[in-house]
DNA sequence: CAATCCATTCAATATTTACTGAAAGCTAAT
DNA sequence: ATTAGCTTTCAGTAAATATTGAATGGATTG
């Protein structure tokens, strides 16, 4: 395979990937092009190369500032700004996790914690409960666990982890 | 908060929440309709209850059960099919997780392997190979932790995983 | 074997979500 | 103070997804 074929699968594959890790399909693609872009890139190249707006180019580019996945690179006299992306697996792992966290998991804790106040005594009542709360020691466990997993570095994961969960 | 109220907060809630959780918001819906219903429903009170089509109902119930999140259950002397949700929550988890692993990293597990075939030994070459190596890396990893995880029970889950992650 | 009762499918439609392009904002250079 | 270069915003539009409802299929009953 020609490496200009494989850049355009893996940008293809990780955009048509990202839609369904909650991330939309363009945010993916900019990010692919700047995992295995060998320099900075500027809004203008990512626009041309995906052929994207510059509306849409620069929305994604906040975005993805924003997860963290990607940063600013000032290049010393020029004006326009640049952008690498971080390229520690792990790392990319732990940000697009924690946001993931935040928009599933959070939300549904809260919500259980407030479903939880249901008064009342009948049967119908006692089996609502038992699921909300049910859902709720498992949401809150989940929860710790990927604190703890977002937390913790490379090694122990690739390490203690993987060789206690084989 | 009232029973009523309650039920309804759950399944707005886990409508919502079934979007970003790769569950279109009906299917997510009729999930929280049944789990905690206190008896086995019909689609058409299920299709009541939510105030959506029969076709739509039919589609999501199907899906549901594709998914293995809840099950049919024949009433004897009924024509028509009756639905109960699984309820054992670690259950419910493990049977979303296969699925959102089958949907979201196997075909990136199968795309990088393909993509590694890249041929050439120019600088960019070698980056890019390397990116993908790295990715290929973590992303069987992760696949084969989650494997790993599925084949474990609840106990095992909540016990030795929670300790040592803690 | 016709009628009834459900389940299923799918083309048309509605809803949601993402993208574009033009206009407005900033900042730095002249 | 004006222009030029780049970024940001957002209303309108386009694309993707989900939903409806009517038609079809199958099975059971009288």
């Amino acid at each position: 395979m020609e490496l200009s074929e494989g850049k355009q699968k893996f940008i293809e594959t990780w955009g048509t990937l990202g839609s369904s890790w909650g991330i939309n399909r363009t945010m993916a693609q900019v990010h692919a092009l700047l995992l295995i872009a060998p320099e900075a890139m500027s809004s203008k190249e990512i626009m041309d190369d995906l052929k994207i707006s510059l509306g849409n180019a620069n929305m994604n580019i906040r975005a993805l500032l924003s997860w963290g996945l990607i940063y600013k690179h000032l290049v010393p006299g020029e004006r326009k700004e640049f952008f690498v992306a971080e390229k520690d697996m792990w790392v990319v792992a732990k940000k697009i996790i924690e946001q993931r966290k935040k928009k599933e998991l959070e939300p549904l804790v809260k919500a259980l914690e407030e479903i939880s106040a249901v008064e009342g005594t009948g049967k119908e009542t006692e089996e609502f409960k038992k699921v909300v709360q049910d859902l709720k020691l498992f949401s809150n466990k989940s929860n710790s666990a990927l604190e703890t997993l977002l937390k913790a570095d490379s090694n122990w994961f690739v390490g203690t982890f993987m060789k206690m969960i084989k």
